[in-house]
DNA sequence: GTGAGAATACTCGAACTCAAGTAATCGATG
DNA sequence: CATCGATTACTTGAGTTCGAGTATTCTCAC
């Protein structure tokens, strides 16, 4: 027996109809109303068979097929008590146990190497451009909500999304400082093999000769033991 | 027609494939063996996957069909040039611009009001722990890696993991001091909402209750014109 | 009263993900 | 020298996700 859906939409569902029974596209309505489309991806397609998923699990079950006008049918959907619990739980270990997930940035950053170093230190520049316009607009907006009066409860994620967004700005920064005052290590030898890339050398040739002039930067990969 | 996968993973291979022609799992132990599977998820069924997508886009091309004893037959891959562009101009732009990503906790908590604010609460304490330790041991890693000589080139994601998980632990002890002195506002509507709603008040009830006790609270949603 | 565009309410198929399974070989231990 | 577990190398299939498409209805200017 397949176990619920793992996509946070299906939590946002849950606790929508903890709430009060709706149709799928008021669900949708309502989570775009309350700005959660910017903590919550939010497609119809999966809105539709997340719906249907958590039906066939007992989590939620059709109530009425009501009709307004001429409009196509829309099936109302309430929460069961099975769905109660699940919610909670799953809510209650999304907040408390961290969840490895692997940011794209991050992928990047470690393939970053098969780039030119400085096609790479200006394109990391850029992203610190980028990135502080985004976090000016996101701050900006929340304090622009907290001014008129709204209460943090309901901008909790947003201050997080700042936070996050702070830390990565100020990682940039200083790692395009380092770059700059030579700080960052092993800058020398991917400069070297980009060099010899370009000279049409092969790749074993090139490790050949990395491995002579940059001994230093080689010489740990004899002391991985250590590590344990 | 399609467009290439958009899984990470088909970047890492590219690049991969960039150094040198290899088999699918070869791929895979190389990726483990320098520490990748931290920063790009590696699954076998998206390995093999991926690499199909990709030969039929042309981005790489199979070379050989090696078998080596008894062993099932392994097919070489190797980048062409087609893909040589895609991976420079891939990796470009996931290094400069910024992608809008969903992490689980950011959806938990713009749903945390589902939960009462001391389970919340004591949730989250138990959450700064778990990142506390989680930051600890990968800082440590990281620094003993740097000790025994491996240059910064090779460890740039751990360190930007590190930032991201120093921010979250930042901004947990922030958040449960505010909650703690008071100054997180909104807290006692969630309380009393939980209180309306365990006294089996009907959710329309408890909304025209909280309307009048907490009117402070929801005035705000009459100005939500001037945040433009 | 009519046509343009926004909003409503879904549907579809292709791509992707992931855990589990398979089946061979290698290495070490008793 | 047998065998047990680790490693190598991949396959399968069920379930999920996603963007794009479709078709209707409402709204409001003209």
């Amino acid at each position: 027996m397949a176990s619920r859906p793992s996509n946070p939409l299906a939590l946002a569902v849950l606790v929508l109809l903890y709430e009060r029974p709706m149709h799928p596209y008021q669900m949708s309505a309502t989570l775009k109303e309350r700005r959660k489309e910017d903590s919550i991806k939010i497609n119809y397609g999966s809105l539709y068979s997340v719906v249907e998923s958590l039906t066939k699990h007992g989590l939620i079950e059709a109530r009425e097929s009501a009709r307004e006008g001429n409009r196509p049918e829309r099936t109302i959907y309430a929460i069961t008590g099975d769905g109660e619990r699940e919610m909670i739980s799953w809510l209650s270990t999304l907040l408390s146990d961290p969840v490895k997930e692997y940011p794209q940035f991050e992928a990047a950053l470690s393939l970053m190497m098969a780039l030119r170093p400085e096609q790479a230190t200006e394109l990391l520049e850029r992203r610190l451009v980028n990135q502080r316009a985004a976090l000016d607009t996101c701050r900006d907006q929340v304090n622009r909500a907290y001014a008129i009066g709204m209460p943090r409860v309901f901008g909790v994620e947003h201050e997080f999304e700042v936070a996050l967004l702070a830390a990565e700005v100020d990682f940039l920064a200083s790692l395009l400082d380092d770059i700059r005052d030579g700080s960052f290590s092993g800058l020398a030898g991917w400069q070297r093999m980009h060099e010899l890339r370009a000279e049409g050398m092969t790749r074993d040739e090139i490790e050949q000769t990395l491995f002579t002039e940059f001994k230093e930067d080689f010489a740990w990969l004899d002391r991985l033991d250590e590590l344990t």
